[in-house]
DNA sequence: CCAATCACCTAAATCGATTTAGGAAATTTT
DNA sequence: AAAATTTCCTAAATCGATTTAGGTGATTGG
């Protein structure tokens, strides 16, 4: 069935040279090693009679390096990922490397699992967006000599390179939107568990939002495995209770889906009854009705600078080496009809 | 920086034993090959004091296995591909394979190059939605031995092991769902190159079902880089013209989104001006206003089969060789609120 | 005619594992 | 005590490439 594929070493044999001679050739290395130019000829012509394919195993096992780095988040079908993913897909293509891409579902024995298995494979690198509460196993890896850059999620962590947006900046620019709009009683939206950075960050800038009014801050966890039904039990308790926040601000894409079903299930309109902005900006959005108004990530750029300290760091090269090892980049407010407020009250 | 990992030769030496005992006892042979118990101990005690990963490289390198698939796709960041992936990654991960994932934008020459690339990099198999036109590349790669699936779209060939919806039947039960809610003008929205087969099928399916009950097709055909400009300038053309559809069947996804931009846009109703069906459910449509019916494709059960078939291309089992080479699994059809026409006309 | 130079190529080690055939020492059999 | 087994382990080939130090034969120089 799977019949062997062709070798160097048949190269080498159908033309009574040594495998070394075909190893230059092929890698441009004939002029340096002055092989005759008629000799260079044979062998490719035999290279490309025979369909020759560098196995690259072999090339990656000799090189020590396999030119593969992986990508680690917690599910790439959620769209924010799969556009962080795509992303560093390109880069990483260009680069020359392949990318091996890897869900962990919020488990941290599966995210541990997955990065053991990441570095037995040999991958240059990992991206990695962790579940993870503390840093100890990540820099052991870092120490065994796995070049590390943490994206999206920081660890409180002095050691690794990370690459998050400005989360707390963009809680309080989404909340200040939401009070500049007119509301009064903003609900923030979070989810469990709390030590995930980009939620904790984004729930202190709300904080700080609010606060700096004179509001009382209100923010309800939600466990992030049962979203969908315990934003709707909330909401439905909420409003049985005469208690609906005036707006709220879903601090990221599973609990905004969580919201815009729950309201529409119990028939509140948005924004006429409640207000509503969502951390992380969907193409979705900007067509719905009302059109939903967000924060947006720069999704391109946390790639583009996490690859780029994958690959200095690979490099060895000492670039990042004396900035900050933390970057947040700027998120944007995309102001749409969803906390348009109609009439002041 | 990066210093050297541990080998099996390491452990080896510092034992002062064999490195095939090492390799025995490690991947659990020593019973086998009759080797004492206290060795068993010693052996591995020191790979887990010296912290010992093996070498997946050379693993498969030796055995002639890379347990690694691809996952061909035009767009990891499209929402169908991201819930395919994560389907096909859920299923390798427990059969104990690593996922490589690529994008090929719906360029032939970038596919191509992907593929050569997975071939190098000797996976043991690739599952491919392919933007080609014919399948002779295709077949040259299946018989260089590299096991291959295709998955979504079909092509115009007897070799190749397919799985896809019946994107047909799926067209022709959205648009029959249209006709019989009392729509008389619908509207296919095609996307080119033309010989993508799920796109040609979902339109032959729609002209079956309108043909069937009088109706002449009405088929736009938009090409695929310019979706959204080239959808807004339809709709507003027809619009100036007075030729608006009385509802429109969006062939994917791209088309759907462009399709409610533009009916927004130009201040459009769905479904009292015009209703509005599409192929492929996308978790938003069901909570929008109007929420959108669609015509859903059975994602998980596309993974399974095309995995499947791969697994059983790679164990040599001739379990499907019976089996037709192409297979087609049924579609759903979901009604929401936007082909809900109002008033008998 | 011998030595130096040049042009061209090869041998062999190496990366890190797996696997098979067989060997040495200890034990049992007769 | 010699022969036959057992018990336990090792040597060496192998997967397919890369790379370095060196070798061979022809040409040139003196």
């Amino acid at each position: 069935m799977k019949q062997k594929n062709v070798s160097l070493n048949d190269i080498a044999k159908s033309l009574g040279v040594s495998r070394a001679l075909v190893s230059l050739v092929l890698n441009g290395k004939a002029a340096e090693h002055g092989i005759a130019e008629s000799t260079c000829q044979r062998v490719l012509a035999k290279a490309s009679e025979l369909n020759y394919k560098p196995n690259q195993l072999a090339r990656s096992l000799r090189l020590g390096r396999s030119f593969t780095i992986g990508l680690v988040v917690s599910d790439i079908s959620n769209i924010f990922y799969s556009k962080l993913a795509r992303a560093v897909e390109d880069l990483a293509e260009r680069a020359g490397f392949s990318l091996v891409i890897c869900s962990t579902d919020e488990q941290v024995d599966k995210e541990q699992k997955l990065l053991r298995l990441l570095q037995n494979r040999q991958v240059e690198g990992i991206i990695l967006s962790s579940s993870q509460a503390d840093c100890d196993d990540l820099t052991r890896l870092k120490n065994d000599g796995v070049p590390l850059v943490l994206i999206d999620r920081k660890l409180d962590c002095k050691q690794l390179s990370t690459v998050v947006s400005n989360n707390r900046l963009g809680g309080e620019i989404g909340t200040k939107h939401l009070i500049d709009s007119g509301y009064k009683r903003p609900l923030a939206l979070a989810i469990t568990p709390a030590h995930i950075s980009t939620i904790s960050e984004r729930v202190k800038g709300y904080t700080n939002a609010v606060t700096e009014v004179g509001i009382a801050p209100w923010v309800a966890e939600v466990p992030f495995e049962e979203v969908p039904s315990y934003v709707e039990a909330l909401i439905g308790r909420l409003k049985a209770e005469n208690r609906l926040p005036d707006s709220i601000f879903a601090l990221n894409n599973s609990v905004t889906s969580a919201a815009l079903v729950a309201l529409k299930k119990h028939g509140l309109d948005v924004p006429a009854s409640v207000g509503l902005i969502s951390f992380d900006d969907i193409p979705y959005f900007e067509f719905m009705n009302p059109a939903i108004s967000a924060v947006e990530q720069p999704i391109a750029k946390l790639a583009e600078v996490a690859f780029g300290r994958l690959m200095d760091q690979i490099n060895g090269s000492s670039a990042t080496a004396y900035e900050s090892l933390t970057v947040e980049l700027p998120v944007n407010l995309i102001v749409r009809e969803s906390t348009t407020k109609q009439q002041p009250n």
